[in-house]
DNA sequence: GCGCAACGGGAGAGCGCTCTCCCGCTCTCC
DNA sequence: GGAGAGCGGGAGAGCGCTCTCCCGTTGCGC
């Protein structure tokens, strides 16, 4: 009795054959009922449980999708890079996305990272050996090769937010512009009159279209010039930039900071430098992330709703599967304005 | 051409045998070296990526391991409890941790949530399945049935933490008696006379154990009674803690709380309250993370290795799969004090 | 020169499952 | 009453890999 129970086992202390075993097991055709239970107690005393690397020899399935987090070039501190990653409740909520859409059907997201050319070398090895069944790419960087990697291994591929150069692959994006004119409108509304913003990166195009939605949103109420600093969307970067513009632009009332872990950190500077949020300054975050309501005073904000949108990555890769000659889907989710307390 | 190649398509084209391709790439045995170059050659030809579902067939192993994340009993909101694990940064630590050990291995966590009893059911029913080669288990509450249900099952289990009633698996844990007192006798030599404790949730043995070892330490230096507020680790909890130790005792002059999530918020209330930190009221953290860095001032807090005992966890697994008949190892870290500006 | 390792390669038996056939039976309908 | 459909079950062929045998070839010591 060393070896786990198979389904021949069962099947001759059920005294029927292995594919009746089966088809009890899995449901797939009528069984008679008597038969059904006789096989159901056979399972119960030999204790069986099908063994799910046969089953996926022939399904083909592994009920497993890599959840890769992919991002920074050559040359980066990967301690660092890790270290941003589980930090930023982005990803958690990326990951509390994915697994709510994936557990009903009885699926498991498989972490990697893929911060050096080495990790993802290995990552696409990994994944065209069939360790899972497709790619969920949450890309940091704009420039990443991975997504161009994944689908000409053929890997089935679903990614968060739009690559920058075209890829065979669907993805799941926000209407970043609309959002950063809701904050531009929301901040003017308020009587603003000297807004100041602090953009994501630039070569991230969600960084990239943040600012531009908030420029032309101003420009268009008259606002032609808006002092901007960048920031790579960590704490630190928020405190830096919003240190620089507090003392470029001492008159500023407004900021924009294109998420709310910059803007968390610029509340906190602004507050150590003696100025009340939101009667001097009024503050606009990004994303509406678990950092926006744990800030004093909590964040006003533009909701991205990355759980959703996780959510949607799952059910996209699961129809790419099912038709995999059909073209990929994509979906752009709108983005709400959530007004709280800092502007 | 539909279907990938397989072994067999390899050894046709190089020529050989299946068996000398799996050598090959296996690396599992001597082989003339111009044969290995042919073999390669044809492995480059036709695309070659061994399929894994078939070597996990014969091998029994997967080359995953299940990260499960426990708790919440019946009753609770599931839907809060994913919010919390995905916000709280101890688990992306642990994720860290966890990842770093398996990558150099070629291996992959699946995560898998367990917080209400159908889900317990269900990672056990895959585990069993072989969908990973065992687990790594982390525990948010203290009378956890997961550990029991896993090991009886014959999965191959790994604890983070000891378990409230001992269970036939490893675990690593921290020694939080003495980093509690660390924090006590750090409080003390800055000259704190009234200290108070933000505690963890006292169901949970290292809440408890924190509170003790602090409660000893106070004992030892005249401090018979600290008043204390039991917290659940969130901010919130500590938000509502701290601000009922200062209306009860308004003239305390250090805090110890037990993570530094509730630290942060009693951080915050305090200096809402108009105390200066550490000036005033002194406070002090647990845990190191990046919580600590991110509160102003920062934070003075005990540290637990997360990351490094998390990576143990993966030793400890990797070598109970290559022993299964030996007894369960288990590691003890010692915590340091990290002194920062709060206290 | 002979025996014996040791080495390098091939053949083939599974690993445990699913799924396509195929077959016997019953039921219905004309 | 007979034909045809449909249902429920079994037999068996793989899925793609690893690994144990087995065998021919060298190399070396005596």
């Amino acid at each position: 009795m060393g070896r786990p129970p198979t389904l021949e086992d069962v099947a001759r202390v059920a005294g029927v054959s292995r594919a009746t075993v089966s088809r009890v097991i899995n449901g797939t055709r009528n069984v008679d009922p008597a038969i059904q239970e006789t096989v159901r107690a056979a399972v119960r005393t030999t204790g069986y449980a099908p063994n799910s690397a046969a089953r996926s020899l022939v399904t083909r399935r592994t009920g497993a999708v890599g959840l890769v987090i992919s991002g920074a070039g050559e040359g980066g501190d990967e301690a660092a890079y890790r270290r941003y990653v589980f930090s930023d409740p982005f990803f958690g909520r990326v990951v509390d996305g994915v697994m709510g859409a994936l557990r009903p059907r009885g699926m498991h997201p498989m972490l990697m990272l893929a911060e050096t050319a080495d990790a993802r070398e290995q990552v696409v090895a990994h994944l065209r050996q069939g360790i899972a069944d497709g790619a969920l790419l949450v890309s940091t960087h704009g420039e990443d090769p991975l997504p161009g990697m994944l689908t000409s291994a053929g890997v089935a591929t679903v990614l968060f937010a739009r690559p920058a150069r075209p890829v065979p692959a669907g993805y799941v994006d926000l209407a970043h512009r609309d959002g950063a004119r809701l904050a531009a409108e929301h901040l003017l509304a308020r009587g603003c009159r000297r807004p100041v913003t602090i953009c994501g990166p630039l070569d991230v195009l969600a960084g990239q279209e943040r600012l531009d939605g908030f420029n032309q949103a101003m420009a268009r109420h008259g606002h032609a010039y808006v002092p901007c600093a960048e920031g790579n969307f960590t704490a630190s970067a928020g405190e830096q930039s919003m240190t620089r513009l507090l003392r470029e632009h001492p008159d500023l009332d407004g900021v924009f900071a294109a998420n709310d872990l910059m803007a968390r950190a610029a509340v906190q500077v602004l507050r150590e430098q003696g100025r009340r949020v939101p009667q001097d300054v009024a503050v606009v975050g990004f994303d509406d992330s678990s950092a926006a309501t744990a800030t004093r005073p909590e964040l006003t904000t533009v909701r991205q709703p990355v759980e959703e949108m996780a959510g949607e990555m799952v059910r996209l890769l699961l129809t790419a599967l099912e038709s995999p000659e059909a073209p990929p889907e994509s979906v752009i989710f709108e983005p709400d304005l959530v007004v709280r307390e800092s502007a």
